[in-house]
DNA sequence: TACAAAAACTAATAAGCGTTAGTTTTGTAA
DNA sequence: TTACAAAACTAACGCTTATTAGTTTTTGTA
């Protein structure tokens, strides 16, 4: 009956995806329903099939887009010619822009991985594994520069990582802090901590 | 046919939740099967019911314990004569230790709270927000005893919580970095950032 | 206006779920 | 050895799930 609004310069299977994406935050990959999913968009169920293999290869797109998005980030960093620190400070904002811009699907890619089916499970924590690995590098060569301080990078990732994750919390709590203070206040704690 | 194993000291309830915790936690509460719980205990599901009421009991007491036990430590911190510095590090001691020493249970009321049924939900969030506030309470204090420098308590906050849970990462990838480098690093890192 | 493709629908399937009922086995104590 | 309770079992229930098949409606275009 209802059709499935889509503007202009975005695809239908993108509204799917954008809507499963913020039901799969709220509710959780297994607790989320097809059902449940199609009514959020107007529509019975079987319809969305004209437009999706399936539920499962809906959170296959989100976590890869996800994990891809930053590996792209981190490829285009690594080839400019910043300082150490200065390419560390980009990647934090960046970080924090995709918690702020793409919040859903940045949240289902970090909590909901683990229902993704083998192979793309592997793929997935690859991508993530790889990641970690060129910040820990990252961090080295800062240290070896003498920019940074003589800091452990396994622990200075885990740190800025679990930080910049911690913003999930700030969704909640909107009021106490704005967007700009926390962002600012974040790279510089997090920055601070480091430099030498 | 089998029987479920209990030592001594705990009941056989306390083993079923053991078990649902790590279950729950690995699969996510609603991925995780009372067959599948049955299985890892050497029993049939139905068995299960001779212990407990039902699936969902199992989250309410594994997230109810946990937060009792933040709520708890803090009641006993908050009155004991230590600066607000001291009272500061025994709590994300506390932290750390709970995280390394109940994992799954900490996990699980990390990350499955929403599943909680009300009025248990709203419970459990209203512990979880008192504790929150206490602890920006302190921080308050201590900013006012010039103790601590003059920063945002709830930023504070956050970081604080947000770094703690990031020790999940850690869980994962034990090799790099034995638990007292990361307990002491962690624990200077936050405390340095905040004093004065 | 007619036709074809896109996108919706209804109905149905097989599988899995938590849970209950009723029964049998096991362990313990008189 | 008998009796009773605890703890396991089997069978089945009603419900929800993702998904398929087949059909009808809507839409855009020639």
């Amino acid at each position: 009956m209802a059709k499935i609004y889509s503007g202009k310069h975005i695809t239908k299977k993108e509204v799917v995806i954008e809507k499963a994406a913020f039901l799969f935050k709220t509710k959780g990959y297994s607790a989320a329903s097809m059902r449940e999913l199609a009514i959020s968009l107007g529509v019975e169920a079987p319809s969305l099939y004209n437009y999706i293999g399936s539920k499962s290869e809906l959170l296959q797109t989100i976590c890869i887009k996800m994990a891809t998005a930053f590996t792209v980030n981190l490829d285009i960093v690594e080839n400019t010619s910043k300082s150490i620190i200065e390419k560390i400070e980009t990647i934090i904002r960046f970080h924090i822009q995709m918690m702020m811009n793409n919040y859903n699907e940045v949240f289902v890619a970090n909590h909901e991985w683990k229902h993704l089916k083998e192979p793309l499970l592997s793929n997935f924590l690859n991508l993530r594994r790889n990641y970690e690995k060129r910040l820990m590098i990252l961090i080295e060569a800062g240290v070896e520069k003498k920019e940074l301080k003589n800091i452990n990078p396994y622990v200075t990732v885990l740190t800025i990582l679990s930080a910049v994750r911690g913003l999930e919390f700030w969704h909640g709590h909107k009021k106490n802090v704005t967007q700009q203070v926390l962002e600012n206040d974040m790279v510089n704690q997090l920055l601070n901590g480091i430099k030498h």
